[in-house]
DNA sequence: TTCAGTGCAAAACTTTTGCAGTTAT
DNA sequence: ATAACTGCAAAAGTTTTGCACTGAA
């Protein structure tokens, strides 16, 4: 099954209705990759099915994410950054706060600290796909340089 | 000193001018705690001290972030959500993506985590404020029960 | 004194909402 | 058939910018 079709699968199976928008929405969203905001996911969105309107990626979005289907990033709101909730291939990502790069981070490397944490807290960690900030080999490099 | 006093020097010790608009907003940013958007920090800002303009707020965030004061959360842009970087007592939260609550977390937690993925992939992870999400205790069993 | 910082106002951009028409199920 | 979804258009909210003035150093 190709990986159109199975996003599709799984939004009928979430209940939420497959129309070309929402298709292509879902799509873009995993393609991009990363940690697009609504206007990017529009922008690519719209160039792939003219005519698209801001309004229906908003609106696709927030009930993409009700399903549990994408993460909204950015805090309590919700808003503003969204990725795909990959299921089948979990990872996790470095983000570079200077030049934005991101490296991905085998999931193994986090079962132990999530292990702890639920122990400890209570509060379960994402294991599907966690986002960590710092910077990156090289822009640590140029910072050093810079005398920062 | 007090808190005020140490974040006032601390700016003049990074080359930016201290205003009182400056010493407001960076103390709010400060006093709400977790990371609240531009507009958030705007409109407490502005009830400390009537008048202030939210391009004042926008530009000041900007500067601060750039002299390494503050951290600005959500990607590349490095736009919408900040925190004040304090360097006296890092710390790291657990960030609930479904009520928003956050808890900390002792920082001993992730120098393990910080040294492994620095020695193998030349990233150095933020070791004085880091945000992880997931599920807080309280969420985890209200979806268990939801049967999510 | 001087230049960084501010307020103001306008513009650009992003996000939300109501409504009428369309369409997946 | 019908409830969910879409586009459109307007409104609300957020962020950026230029310019003249102010005030911290």
């Amino acid at each position: 099954m190709s990986c159109s079709e199975r996003l599709r699968l799984e939004m009928r199976l979430r209940g939420l209705r497959v129309t070309p928008q929402r298709a292509v929405i879902i799509e873009t969203v995993s393609h991009l990759g990363g940690h697009p905001t609504a206007t990017e996911v529009y922008r690519e969105a719209a160039r792939r099915l003219p005519g698209l309107n801001p309004a229906t990626v908003y609106r696709t979005l927030e009930a993409l994410q009700a399903a549990g289907m994408v993460d909204g990033m950015g805090g309590p709101g919700g808003k503003s950054r969204f990725s795909v909730r990959d299921l089948s291939h979990p990872h996790h990502h470095l983000v570079c706060i200077d030049c934005g790069g991101e490296l991905e981070l085998d999931p193994s490397w986090i079962t132990g600290l999530a292990r702890q944490v639920r122990r400890r807290k209570g509060f379960r960690l994402h294991t599907h796909h966690l986002t960590l900030t710092g910077l990156c080999r090289d822009c640590a490099a140029r910072a050093s340089a810079e005398g920062g």
